[in-house]
DNA sequence: CAATGGAGTTAATTAACGTTAACTTACAGG
DNA sequence: CCTGTAAGTTAACGTTAATTAACTCCATTG
């Protein structure tokens, strides 16, 4: 009751989050004015203060929701004993959101410094329990005489991993005509990169150089 | 002449190039005024304009530089026949970019939409060239049956990667006192990760799912 | 010593933007 | 039919930010 109230789903409440993350990401949180985002569901910028109680609000609400879906579809995922399967299918729900909602992928971790203090704690609060979540997993998939078992080396490889399957966004901001890879394609190329640099990372400490 | 003409190092004009990064990385490019940055070398905002023709100029200034560097760097790395070991040139010399100029690698893929249409392109063109630097050497050191011999399979592995090694940033966010990895320790473990990630994909297309 | 130009300063200009106010319209319920 | 409310509209307000103008202050140099 204190914190930025429930979000609550009208339809137009729904298509203006939907135009409002498409220009975000497309040119930023403070490149977009409220007149472009009414235009955009066809109304004035003024008319939005209906939906929302101001610009920050759609922000923290994008945020907010896309970090929390991360988090639910998570938790289900990883729960298991076999830690191998677990991982196996956080990476495959990531892969999902990471090529169903691009916008959000992209603003998630970009605008993130635009959010009022409390919508950023609360945001960075939900995004540590998704990382906590990876981290126990690898853990436990890749135990003791492994690169992964040890806390800040398992936490590293899972950001580092996290910036691997985001990374779509940008290989489709090449986008035009180019005979890119269709959905599945990709899909299973991010799955196949991913584990394969765990299982690296794993691997004996010092094979390199 | 037409374009945005030669940098021209003086020690003022650096130091000014410096803060500018650190400033348009924690808050972004939008997000900060010239008096800030004025404020931040000791002097005033408009006596910026003695040094930058604009701000969007010092902005390009730092993309078009680091884009530079890294085509240069990497131009060098991959030379030399033998594929494999171009790879692990080219993954060390980008963990050295990653690691040490964290604030250019920050902006380099962020701040890119707020850039002049000329300057836009100028960086598009250094960054497309750096791929595809990337991709002829991955193609070379995984060939024929492999899932990375095709063009677009190894482009979007390349982004991939580069979001991999990217990931600096994100962890270091999460600074404050925590036991993170040492310098040494995270160029090592990035390594591995990569050169993982290439084998993994590269290996006989189907053994997913 | 005069003059020139680089490096700053403060003050003014201009444009944009988020938000609020006041007013209109359509429709649902008693 | 009347009334109230949700969802818009246009106009106005207050701020902020980039850039330019006009001016000082030195340090060099002819």
């Amino acid at each position: 009751m204190s914190h930025t109230d429930a979000p609550a789903a009208t339809p137009r409440r729904d298509q203006i989050r939907r135009e409002a993350a498409r220009l975000f990401a497309a040119r930023g949180f403070l490149g977009v004015g409220v007149d472009e985002i009414g235009k955009a569901v066809g109304i004035t910028g003024p008319g939005l203060y209906r939906h929302f109680p101001g610009k920050d609000a759609m922000l923290a609400d994008l945020l907010v929701g896309i970090s929390e879906r991360l988090v639910d579809e998570g938790r289900r995922r990883a729960q298991g004993a076999d830690a191998a399967a677990a991982l196996d299918a956080l990476v495959r729900g990531h892969i999902d959101f990471a090529l169903d909602d691009q916008d959000l992928i992209t603003l998630h971790d970009r605008e993130l410094l635009h959010l009022k203090d409390e919508d950023r704690r609360r945001v960075r609060r939900l995004q540590r329990s998704y990382v906590e979540l990876w981290v126990d997993v690898v853990r436990r998939a890749f135990p003791e005489p492994s690169g992964l078992a040890g806390e800040p080396g398992a936490r590293a490889a899972v950001h580092a991993v996290f910036g691997l399957l985001n990374s779509t966004p940008h290989s489709a901001a090449a986008r035009g005509a180019q005979p890119v890879l269709d959905r599945d394609s990709m899909a299973a190329l991010l799955h196949r990169l991913a584990l394969g640099a765990f299982s690296a990372a794993a691997g004996t400490a010092g094979h390199d150089r």
